[in-house]
RNA sequence: GGGGGCGUAGCUCAGUUGGUUAGAGCGCCGGCCUGUCACGCCGGAGGUCGCGGGUUCGAGUCCCGUCGCUCCCGCCA
């Protein structure tokens, strides 16, 4: 993959070191970069210089280089250089296979020094380890100088670009949206932006463009996609950054079908770009209720087995207090089969504090052994009981099957995250395997433990599936679909509700009345009384499609300045202490005073 | 908010049961070197063992606290 676009020629070069190759070869050229590694003969000096495009020999020779040749002599790595020189085809045995340009050389003629480097806190092309990301975060300018950052930034550019390419020529238009709004109900904790013009009111941060497309839609645009900067005020993860980019997309007059069609053909046009797995279309999809009971989770990897099994119909009449207890209270037993595996009690023991950190009370392990269990467990179990898990389990002899008993979405999300975490300590994955799904049929509102109160599975603006019955809240679909790639969302959206008596009973079985709702949304209720067309969208999580394609283990790899796991920038420092007198203008007290002012 | 891991030279790390002068590789500095490309050879400098307190005759090592980084749970799509 190229990477070297057209070069005007100018007082510091004529040519990327990339492109010195055959075409080149007797021509004097320029080049300037960075100085990747010196190699001192004493009566010979070769500097590997290095600019976007790659890396290329310039030789300095005593006898023809003049003056550069003593330059060469104090160069250090990253020094800034420019540099003339005759393109020189290298003897078959001095060409360096490793470099693009390793059939060639530059013999140089002259050197100029633009710029001296002090020696770099870390080897920008270390063989010895990788540097700590502490010190890649502190100095992310010479971080971003290493091969691998450069390639995942590159790879960036080409996944937007691509969306932009296709998104264009399908007819989207590129809207941006205010970055200073007001809180929108993502769920998220805002950020907030004081203001001092009005002091006492505060901005929030967006948590995704969500009213204002569906308020272009209403506009009468159609088509909309904006790459916008999103921001949650929550704690951080590998995977989840407190500012992080969105593909946003919206359109009108569309259902479900429409929008994934589209959606399709742009993610295969953007994989096939970047160049990601192929993707074979039409991309299969799995109802939401189909998820949670065969993975226990509503972002099922299917890359793996290791389905779950529902076992509460084999314990109906156990005497077992533990199942019993969680059938008859409204739960289930629920359970997986983990193959022939040889695992030591400690190993065991640490499965059953990752249940419990899931939450479990407990986790039951069994090994089958003829028709019984190998287990502490087993002599709660009769005879039938056991010879039925088994069969519900497909387990054979020696398997490893691990139960839970508890409400259904506690032996959901335990198992759920176990499956997970065995397919990774026995690897179960193949390599290179890829395996997106859209995930559909999703409820429309989910009760939350231990109260009475209904929330928006995706966010209060989905349009239900048909009429929708305010008595009967718990039954009602949404019009939603998930993205999910290898077990992790990269996408969601839905059609939304384009009625205003519609979003108000919403609202109302939210908890929201008529006047909380006017005092948040007004201008949205009002909006969607003047004409507003069906429409739906998607919002992608741009930062890990990248990852995901650059294989990297943190979404902090495929961004150029990224918070730390406190949401501190190791490079700037911030967030930092204000003085006072910005703090009054904003008419902001400090509780504890002596974090303000320096 | 909770739990785990880590913190020793510029970088990556080792450091025994608590023991006297804290090591290695890379990098850096100096010298030599005309075909190297992870150049080589010789020599050298470089340490608040994150920080604070404690136990001890003695702490990099044990204890308490704290800060930073990181992973996970909660939270968050």
């Amino acid at each position: 993959m190229s990477d070297a676009p057209t070069l005007r020629a100018n007082e510091y070069r004529d040519t990327w070191c990339g492109q010195v190759l055959d075409d080149r070869v007797d021509s004097a050229v320029r080049v300037a970069g960075w100085v990747h590694r010196r190699r001192d003969h004493g009566g010979l000096i070769f500097i590997d210089l290095r600019d976007r495009t790659g890396i290329v020999q310039l030789v300095f020779h005593p006898d023809t280089s003049g003056a550069a040749f003593e330059l060469a002599h104090k160069l250090r790595a990253e020094d800034v250089l420019s540099a003339v020189g005759t393109v020189v085809r290298r003897s078959s045995e001095t060409i360096n296979p490793e470099l693009a340009t390793g059939e060639f050389e530059l013999a140089i003629s002259s050197a100029e020094l633009l710029a001296d480097a002090e020696t770099p806190p870390f080897q920008i092309e270390g063989f010895s380890g990788e540097v700590g990301e502490d010190a890649r975060l502190r100095h992310r300018y010479l971080d971003l100088r290493r091969e691998p950052m450069r390639e995942a930034l590159v790879l960036r550019h080409r996944v937007t670009a691509a969306m932009r390419e296709f998104l264009d020529r399908e007819g989207f238009l590129d809207i941006e949206t205010p970055v200073l709004t007001r809180s929108t109900p993502e769920g998220a904790r805002d950020f907030l932006v004081p203001s001092r013009l009005q002091q006492g009111s505060f901005y929030a941060l967006p948590q995704s463009p969500q009213l204002f497309k569906q308020m272009l839609m209403i506009a009468g645009f159609e088509r909309y996609y904006q790459v916008a900067r999103c921001f949650r005020d929550e704690d951080l993860r590998a995977d989840r950054q407190p500012d992080f980019t969105q593909l946003d997309i919206e359109m009108s007059f569309v259902g479900v079908d429409d929008v994934i069609e589209v959606n399709e053909r742009l993610l295969a046009h953007v994989l096939e770009r970047a160049g990601g797995p192929a993707v074979e279309l039409p991309i299969e999809r799995l109802p939401y209720d189909e998820a949670m009971s065969r993975f226990g989770t509503d972002r099922p990897d299917l890359r793996f087995g290791l389905e779950l099994a529902d076992l509460s119909e084999a314990l109906a009449e156990t005497e077992f207090k533990v199942f019993r207890g969680a059938i008859e209270s409204g739960g289930a037993v629920r359970g997986l089969n983990a193959g022939r595996r040889e695992l030591p009690r400690s190993e065991l023991d640490g499965l059953i504090s990752r249940a419990q950190e899931l939450g479990a009370k407990g986790l039951v392990w069994a090994f089958r052994e003829g028709d019984g269990w190998r287990s502490p467990t087993a002599k709660f179990l009769s005879e039938g009981e056991l010879v039925d898990l088994n069969r519900r389990l497909g387990a054979e002899d020696g398997d490893l099957l691990l139960l839970v008993a508890d409400r259904r979405r506690v032996t959901d999300a335990v198992l759920g995250q176990l499956r997970v975490d065995l397919a990774e300590r026995f690897d179960l994955i193949p390599p290179d395997a890829h395996r997106l799904v859209w995930v559909v049929d999703w409820p429309l509102l989910e009760q939350s433990p231990g109260e009475e109160r209904w929330d928006p599975l995706h966010h209060p603006f989905t349009a239900p599936a048909g009429e929708f019955d305010p008595s009967d809240p718990g039954s009602a679909r949404a019009l939603a679909y998930d993205l999910v790639w290898n077990g992790q969302e990269m996408g969601g959206g839905s059609i939304r509700i384009h009625r205003a008596d519609v979003q108000e009973k919403v609202f109302a079985v939210l908890g929201i009345d008529a006047e909380e709702a006017e005092a948040r949304f007004g201008f949205l209720l009002e909006a969607l009384r003047y004409g507003a067309p069906p429409h739906g969208g998607i919002a992608y999580g741009l930062d890990r499609i990248v990852q995901r394609l650059a294989d990297a283990d943190s979404i902090r790899d495929v961004i150029a300045f990224p918070k730390t796991a406190s949401g501190a920038d190791a490079l700037t420092g911030a967030p930092a202490p204000v003085g006072e007198m910005q703090l009054k203008e904003l008419g902001i007290a400090l509780h504890r005073r002596g974090l303000a002012g320096h």
